[in-house]
DNA sequence: TCATAATGTGGGGAATTGTGGGTAATAGTG
DNA sequence: CACTATTACCCACAATTCCCCACATTATGA
């Protein structure tokens, strides 16, 4: 399970060096494979380890390809994976399509949220921050009911 | 299950000694390890041992990526949230993002609060005490179902 | 009151991690 | 088939982090 936000950065070839204290556990998981996609909410990507990318792979196939919406849940999510390898180095390669997805220049944030990565470019990150923070000062009320008893 | 308050003070470094009494039960209950994160209502930090960390996360693992609310609630939670290892002195290293969302200079205090700590800055807990203690005095009113039959 | 232990505080230095680029291999293109 | 562009691998330096030790200060008990 993954957590804590970090700064890192792009070099001038692309590539993002994952912090050390994840590198372990991702050659041990997935000898380093992962799938890069995009997010369909938000500005960001997704960074999943091999085995964690292939849940979500098979609950995609589940889904209705006459249904127009699942169908563009697959096109989206599928359409823009990517494969990236960790080098010997703990980086990883983004590809130029993604990266512009995000928005993506030197300055990224790699945010663990358990089963995944998100990456964001620094000030989306810090903007998208902000907003939450706010939303969560203004409505006690309207809460899902799976939140009503959460105790932190 | 922790309780009480210590002013404690962050050194140079950022570096936290917890107060002695608490030590022996972390090292036996997580070896030290713990995980700090920000709370979502306050301008404090909260302190989990890591196995009730755990069971946190565990309930953030059920909670749905396309509702807003609630993932808000899993990149704030998740997002902020940092491991911290007891060194061989008892203290812990907080983060600098952490600090400042907390406003942590010098002068702390360490609240006990059952299965966690929560971190505030000196000035800000007696402001929130003082708060807390006149909203007591005001509102009889407006209790929460589940206070109406709390017997002290 | 003094001695001893336990806790709090500060800082030096080694080991790990981040970063940049050179070079070889591979793939893509005309 | 040759040429170019991209990608992977490797090495080396810079920077940071963390670990450990030493001293100051406070508490405890004789």
């Amino acid at each position: 399970m993954f957590r804590g936000a970090a700064a890192v950065s792009l070099d001038e070839k692309g590539r993002l060096a994952i912090p050390a204290k994840y590198r372990k556990s991702l050659l041990l998981d997935c000898d380093g494979q992962m799938v890069c996609t995009i997010d369909i909410k938000q500005p960001c990507l997704l960074l999943y380890p091999l085995p964690q990318w292939q849940i979500i792979e098979q609950k995609l196939t589940t889904l209705s390809s006459m249904n127009p919406a699942e169908r563009r849940l697959q096109r989206l999510l599928l359409g823009h994976a990517e494969d990236c390898q960790m080098d010997k180095n703990g980086r990883i390669l983004i590809a130029p399509t993604l990266r512009q997805h995000a928005d993506l220049s030197k300055k990224i944030m790699i945010i663990g949220q358990l089963n995944k990565f998100e990456l964001w470019s620094e000030s989306a990150w810090h903007e998208q921050i902000t907003a939450d923070m706010a939303a969560e000062q203004a409505d006690d009320l309207a809460l899902s009911e799976r939140l009503q008893d959460f105790s932190l």
